[in-house]
DNA sequence: TTTTTGCCTCTGG
DNA sequence: CCAGAGGCAAAA
């Protein structure tokens, strides 16, 4: 099967199917609704739909777990095992351990098995965390989808469903504040229009050279940005560089923090130095793939909603 | 130097 | 009216 995109690029759209992963290994719904990526979308067949920087996907988990998926070509499959980091982490292991270590841990894995983290395109995840200010998912997702429409460019339908890819930084800085305001970023359109003037004055894949980087470097380059602080670059690191110890601290994180794993900062605020004091904690716990445990901790508080504190 | 405070912005309760 | 997936800049 081959499509041509509408600038004239010819594709075949590869499948096939993951065998032997247990939802232990992966849940793909929860993982997708995690707050890590925003614009992938479920049909009605139970399939999600998205893209993984200009490829377009497609993913089907059956009931035992297996996973048939769809992808732009070539090596797709090489594309869908990066993006889902299949080879990357053994989660079934990791998750004993952490349940071992740490019984809030255990409760949240119990309910909701299978997140993994994410290795998404940098600068769509760059600039999706850019528009995360004091917003809740549903309004990340609709801002991002926004934003897309305007200035994205389309990659044809898979499985009758539309994708756009997230535009590049110089498609983005040819917008105004303004225009960014009025596809609902609010205060966070001029964040957007200044770093995509800035990012274009980079190489283009510098963001990318960032994988390469100690998270400490990583960090402190995307902080020079107006707009990141400690949160958002962290949220950058962890889904789409590798630094999988990178902790976001939230204030779901942040309550945790003061319940479980650094009590003595209980009524204190969060400042820089509180900020890595929970960091630390983290790690202390749950080691080199901390941000991974943090994920499924943050699922079960942000996006299932339930009470742990 | 470190920490606190006010402000920005907007949707939903 | 108030709260909520932050960050900035000024001031203490």
């Amino acid at each position: 099967m081959a499509d041509v995109l509408p600038h004239g690029i010819i594709r075949s759209v590869e499948f096939g199917r993951v065998h032997g992963l247990r939802r232990e290994d992966l849940d793909l719904a929860a993982t997708l609704r995690s707050g890590q990526v925003f614009r992938w979308t479920q049909d009605s067949d139970g399939a999600w739909a998205g893209t993984i920087g200009t490829r377009r996907a497609r993913f089907l988990q059956e009931d035992d777990g297996s996973l048939f998926w769809e992808a732009d070509g070539p090596d797709g499959e090489r594309a869908i095992w990066e993006f889902l980091r299949l080879k990357d982490a053994d989660l079934p292991a990791l998750a004993e351990r952490w349940c071992a270590a740490d019984e809030h841990f255990a409760e949240a894995w119990a309910q909701q098995p299978g997140i993994r983290v994410l290795r998404q395109d940098p600068a769509e995840c760059f600039f999706s965390f850019l528009c995360a200010s004091v917003a809740p998912i549903r309004r990340i997702s609709s801002m991002l989808r926004a934003v897309a429409g305007a200035y994205g460019e389309p990659l044809g339908s898979l499985s009758n469903v539309p994708l756009k890819a997230f535009p590049a930084a110089a498609r983005l800085a040819e917008a105004d504040e303004e225009t960014l305001r009025g596809l609902g970023l609010g205060f966070r359109a001029r964040r957007v229009a200044e770093a995509a003037q800035a990012l274009i004055l980079l190489p283009e894949n510098w963001l990318w050279t960032l994988r390469d980087e100690p998270k400490s470097t990583a960090k402190r380059e995307l902080m020079r940005f107006f707009g990141v602080g400690e949160k958002i670059a962290d949220c950058v690191c962890l889904f789409s560089l590798d630094k999988d110890d990178a902790i976001p601290v939230d204030t779901h994180i942040w309550r945790m923090a003061c319940a479980w794993y650094a009590p003595d900062l209980a009524g204190r605020s969060l400042t820089p130095a509180a900020y890595a004091r929970v960091g630390d904690a983290f790690r202390d716990r749950f080691g080199p793939f901390a941000g991974w445990a943090q994920q499924t901790l943050f699922y079960r508080a942000a996006v299932s909603g339930a009470r742990m504190i």
